[in-house]
DNA sequence: GCTTGAAGCTCCAGTGACTGCAGGTTTTAA
DNA sequence: TTAAAACCTGCAGTCACTGGAGCTTCAAGC
């Protein structure tokens, strides 16, 4: 009858979030409203902070909002079909390997950049010039594979 | 006296972004107004071009706006001191690499929660399971290594 | 029962770097 | 001269929160 019910911030430092966060998910519905007390305080019951968990845990994976909230719509109904949450993930992990691959060209060029000896004087800046003249981050290679 | 000057499209078109991001870069001041036309159409200059092909380069290597407009004004003076643009540079690439590093585990959590056989229904959905239970990505690792 | 300070409440604005739209004006080529 | 393409300003929306102002409620100690 009397489950355990926690105030937001309990729920909060429960799940490792903010109190706003909270106040958020439930605002875009992500999250069922919480029980009020009298005072119109949130009271929340051990099935809100699964959620919350579900929804932090699928965020810090990097899901979107939309994509959490039909995955929590599929946990729902243990008889819904896999594939789905399946497709779901695939997706996500397509989108974590398309950001590492421009993210690690992005490194390459920056360490090319950075990896040369150079003037003290802006004149004679690596870095500047790179950025200043696009075709010298595609030639740099060609140079520096000709002179080893 | 009379330089060739480029409508706002022509401009965009040959750096390859957008209109409406050339008129943002002017008014966040990261590009200078360009002259007007009569009929206050914006037309641009060489130095227009060379400064916007500039800031894409550098957005495409993912420095922010306070960084690019740091950037520009340290190409302005070319007798300026170079360890500035190289720090600048320095923090932006420790700063990919602590994402991508993030990005990793992401994709190595994705990874594991799709590669093992589950069943049809969510009931068994490994994908469900680990975001609901977080112990479940921890966890599997000892699981499967236990297994062999 | 009273006080007090922590924690809660709502509502709203701001973040970064654009993007899109509405509704109007200018330019340019035929 | 006309018609279409391109341009203009101003503002709202994106994503997932985060922070603040100004007020109310709760819980613990006295």
């Amino acid at each position: 009858m009397s489950e355990p019910s926690l105030p937001i911030g309990a729920l909060a430092r429960s799940v490792g979030c903010n109190v706003q966060t909270i106040r958020y998910y439930e605002q875009v519905g992500l999250l069922p409203p919480a029980t009020r007390t009298a005072g119109a305080q949130r009271r929340y019951a051990q099935v809100h902070r699964q959620k919350l968990s579900f929804i932090r845990h699928a965020r810090e994976l990097g899901f979107s909002l939309p994509a959490i909230r039909e995955l929590l719509a599929l946990a729902e109904h243990s008889d819904s079909v896999c594939s789905r949450a399946d497709s779901i993930a695939r997706h996500q992990l397509e989108a974590v390997r398309r950001r590492i691959a421009l993210l690690e060209s992005r490194r390459a060029e920056l360490e090319r950049m950075l990896e040369h000896r150079h003037g003290r004087r802006v004149r004679d800046c690596r870095v500047i010039a790179t950025l200043a003249d696009h075709g010298l981050c595609a030639e740099e290679r060609h140079e520096t594979d000709a002179r080893r």
